[in-house]
DNA sequence: GTCTATACGCTGATAGAC
DNA sequence: GTCTATCAGCGTATAGAC
């Protein structure tokens, strides 16, 4: 699987040509605003190619779907397999992620900044695919085993990976300038200590931690 | 401005049931997958009358996001109004965008489950738009006042409403079946006290907290 | 202001030569 | 397996009647 992420060997070959023409241009256009001829000028092989290999544009689309989500979920059992707890699981996933994002541009954005339902219907929801899955199964387990607070695991889902989503798209955008390893310590500060300063839950803790749910 | 959130008045008027027909054309299909057409058949309005009014598909689209945005923009001005620190401003605008959730389906979904760029490429990015600009710097005051913990604004506000809005996009997918405010306290209960569990915190808290940035 | 019928361009897809 | 030339359908947009 040499493709995308990893340098494809020499000759490249015509497919990986094909694929990461296609990344490239989704991820600058948005999928409906690419053009099979688009694709095939980029590539620099003929239309007749890419409906023999894929079987058209939805298919290079489904297939470089399938291919990113499958390193994902590569790199997530590598990452669950050299740490034992969710804490340290997490913040392994998100330095990943992070980088990533710096070196692998398009392979991010393509997972993260995308609306995948709109031109792969039949694809399951992004959310319910293998990588994602075993991020909440990290977060589930990690509340269970009382490393994390005790609390919905949809809700622990979302503030960890959402917040690091949401970094990563204001990444993408251009809206944050900087490179994203520099907000690394902030993020994971934030996500484990939370957001009320220690100053003021001290000097009015009734009003700065409002929420009365009792902790186990 | 009667449009949408409001009850539109009898008759309803003719540009009204263009945009509420376009709105839950975009987000059932994407804007893509819907054509002029379409909205004529659904509004019950002849394709004249839309190029008329919008000038196109696209100036539909772009109505409907300026009028939204709007909307949005209102409903954070009276939250400041009404309140007059960060946790709280932030606690209310959660509480306010889970409720719609469930009684606006369709305008939260064209806000927080669509990609704009693909086809209103002029618009300026949403995280750009005037009602985001004020959540970041209701996070960024509260910060600067010492409500908040000293960290990078980004960040801050990725954690906060990055994970608001990703329970947001779980729910309008279905992966969420529960209505959102099911998951009010535990929401605001990760925010501001962490994610890492009490108990552990105390226990070895060096290694549930490794990060040694230092806190002001 | 509203509607109907029509035109034009583009895009996805195929057939068949090499 | 790869390529070129071509087709058919759809979707936007307009022109002109009412």
């Amino acid at each position: 699987m040499p493709y995308l992420t990893q340098a494809c060997p020499d000759p490249e070959p015509l497919d990986c040509r094909i694929l990461t023409a296609a990344l490239d241009l989704f991820v600058e256009q948005g999928y409906h605003n690419v053009s099979v001829h688009e694709i095939q000028k980029r590539a620099d092989v003929s239309i007749g190619s890419i409906y023999k290999h894929f079987g058209g544009k939805e298919g290079v689309a489904d297939a470089l779907y399938t291919h990113i989500l499958g390193e994902l979920d590569q790199l997530i059992d590598g990452i669950m397999d050299r740490h034992d707890n969710a804490a340290d699981r997490c913040q392994a996933i998100i330095e990943s992620l992070f980088q990533h994002t710096e070196t692998h541009r398009n392979i991010i954005a393509y997972i993260f900044h995308t609306k995948h339902a709109d031109f792969l219907p039949q694809q399951a929801h992004i959310c319910e695919s293998s990588p994602f899955l075993k991020m909440r199964a990290i977060v589930e387990q990690g509340i269970q085993r009382g490393e994390l607070r005790q609390t919905a695991p949809w809700v622990a889902t979302a503030c960890i990976f959402g917040g690091m989503a949401r970094l990563i798209q204001l990444r993408l955008d251009g809206s944050i300038t900087a490179p994203l390893m520099q907000y690394r310590n902030d993020m994971l500060d934030v996500l484990w200590n939370g957001m009320v300063s220690d100053k003021l839950a001290q000097e009015i803790p009734e009003r700065s931690r409002p929420v009365t749910k009792a902790r186990s």
